[in-house]
DNA sequence: CGCTAGCACTCTGACTCGTCGAGTGCCAGT
DNA sequence: ACTGGCACTCGACGAGTCAGAGTGCTAGCG
């Protein structure tokens, strides 16, 4: 059905698009393009692209713009992934050299990726899942509540609030020795392990605040790969001014919740590897007239990505993406 | 120069203005305010007020509008704030009731903020300052490097990470064991003391890694009343879709920049009270187009405030902003 | 002296209208 | 299977018009 002179004239419609801005015409096309035939016959495949629903007309008498499933199949079959210039992976290192802790990495890679692709990125912090434990602390604030903490070998520090139930001082310092002793410097599955055997191991009158606690514990090594999402770049939405009241506001409005940009996160990345979810294809309505280009990073299961519109160089920014996964994930391992 | 009625007028423009977003003309003027006297004779004492510079027009033959100098004269002597409803009180008390530890209840205050206000709410972590060391851990990641942790009594947690210079564990948890004796249960102030003369007691050893934890602590304890600023409410600028180009860009640029916001609550709060910032009052200048109403809460310094259009309604906007500050203070000082 | 009524004037915003150009679909011809 | 030509559609754009809102000024009134 589509011969590669249609597909040529897609790949062609969708990159003038991208770069122009504005729907593209016949001629416009044999002109910048080198197709080798009339606008008449690029008419004709047009109309056949359009029939199939690849590309659409925003009134008659316009020139074509490409539609979600157009950008679908130029993204799996026509868009070489372009690699990086040499420039850009100096402004990676650099931008990156000299990050102090976690936290640090996470706000300069949000940076980064907001900065090279001018849009909206978003960066999953780091799974525990990866990193072993280095220390677990209890700090009781009042006689009802306390602090646990957590920290990880990557230097990354979780806190939840609990309910102590009144347990004494002596009691919260030695259960939090027990922890320390039992669980630092396991990686996170294995102390997921030891903590389901832990709590056999208390005196009775100590099960109460030690489930309390371990549940917390749990909670933070083996429950998602991280609640934190960090957003950045969001100025660059402005780009977008002309659409503003009925596409930004909802984006924005996206982009503050923290849970629906850990889910979009979520699920956008089964294969490993760069994933791409074009408009409609996303679950979550707000953000269907905009582009998700994701990637995992850091060899577990956290994400970072960027938020654009349809209309994005696709094969730009997934190289991007991938280029700043892949160093991030780097920068990680080696500490 | 300004009698009573001149100022009646700039109270009614400033109100008519900021409800209707249109220029107001002496006509409207006199038929929705009750002013018992002529269009003309109003428009007479709005050529003085455009002359003294409180008001001015957009174009020739167009209603007025208030200037900055207009708002400032407005806020100061001629909007009495407004009590806030029933409702809202009640909005306020269930929306925080229920935090859990210190980042839920900042997490709420600007939501809260943001949602009654309309507008983009601003809150800065509180400020150490005010609670009592609850403990210092100090831990190692890797020889090299160590994460130095400070919980105080509200249960916010800070953590720096510093060199170690290939300090031995044992030294580690010996200066940890020593800060924790020394600084527990202190106030931010007295710790701060303590801090001065701490260096001394340890031996000549210990001294390198105590000095750099010691710099760690002093600038968590003393330095600015918190480094971390949460921003909310971003969406409402859609609003003002229409000044785009110009005015949002960048303030959402400025939204990004915590240090700008930190300096920026920093200054206005001098008073105690909420304090205004009108347009060009703001000494940075992408912000130059906005309003920023601010109030210190928790009796430490840290602020928490809002930024929104010049064109807004102060009074509500003042007592809200008041409101939720105390309300937090009181909310933070109970536990 | 302060207020008011009336008037002439200005400017904007909305509306209409005609033109222009880009782009299409179709058909007949190569 | 491709191309050239043609009639057609539609939006963008500029000019012209018009009504309305608002002003400043001046002369008159209590």
């Amino acid at each position: 059905m589509l011969d590669d002179r249609k597909l040529a004239i897609l790949r062609a419609i969708v990159t003038d698009y991208v770069s122009m801005r504005e729907p593209v015409g016949s001629k416009a096309l044999v002109e910048r393009y080198r197709l080798n035939v009339s606008p008449a016959t690029v008419r004709n495949d047009m109309a056949v692209l359009e029939e199939e629903g690849y590309i659409t007309q925003p009134h008659t008498s316009a020139g074509r713009i490409p539609t979600d499933k157009g950008y679908r199949l130029f993204v799996d079959r026509l868009g070489a992934i372009k690699p990086l210039s040499a420039a850009e992976r100096r402004a990676i290192e650099t931008f990156m050299a000299g990050a102090l802790d976690i936290d640090d990495v996470v706000k300069r890679t949000v940076r980064l990726l907001a900065q090279i692709t001018q849009q909206v990125a978003i960066v999953q912090y780091p799974a525990m899942a990866q990193a072993s434990v280095r220390a677990v602390e209890i700090i009781s604030l009042t006689p009802e509540r306390a602090l646990v903490i957590l920290v990880n070998s990557t230097g990354h520090v979780e806190q939840r609030s609990i309910e102590t139930g009144g347990a004494p001082d002596s009691a919260i310092a030695e259960l939090r020795g027990r922890l320390n002793a039992a669980l630092v410097g396991l990686s996170a599955a294995k102390a997921l392990e030891t903590l389901g055997g832990f709590l056999e191991q208390l005196r009775p009158e100590d099960r109460s605040l030690g489930t309390v606690v371990c549940a917390v514990l749990v909670e933070i090594l083996g429950g998602e790969p991280s609640t934190r999402v960090v957003v950045g770049g969001v100025p660059n939405l402005t780009r977008f001014a002309d659409q503003f009241e009925t596409t930004v506001k909802p984006v924005l409005e996206a982009l503050e919740e923290q849970v629906v940009l850990l889910r979009l996160l979520g699920e956008a990345s089964s294969s490993g590897d760069v994933t791409v979810r074009i408009g409609r294809e996303n679950p979550y309505e707000p953000l269907q007239s905009t582009s998700l280009v994701a990637s995992p990073y850091g060899d577990s299961w956290a994400n970072l990505g960027v938020v654009g519109p349809t209309r994005m160089d696709y094969p730009t920014t997934m190289a991007t993406v991938r280029a700043v996964a892949r160093y991030v994930g780097r920068y990680l391992s080696e500490g």
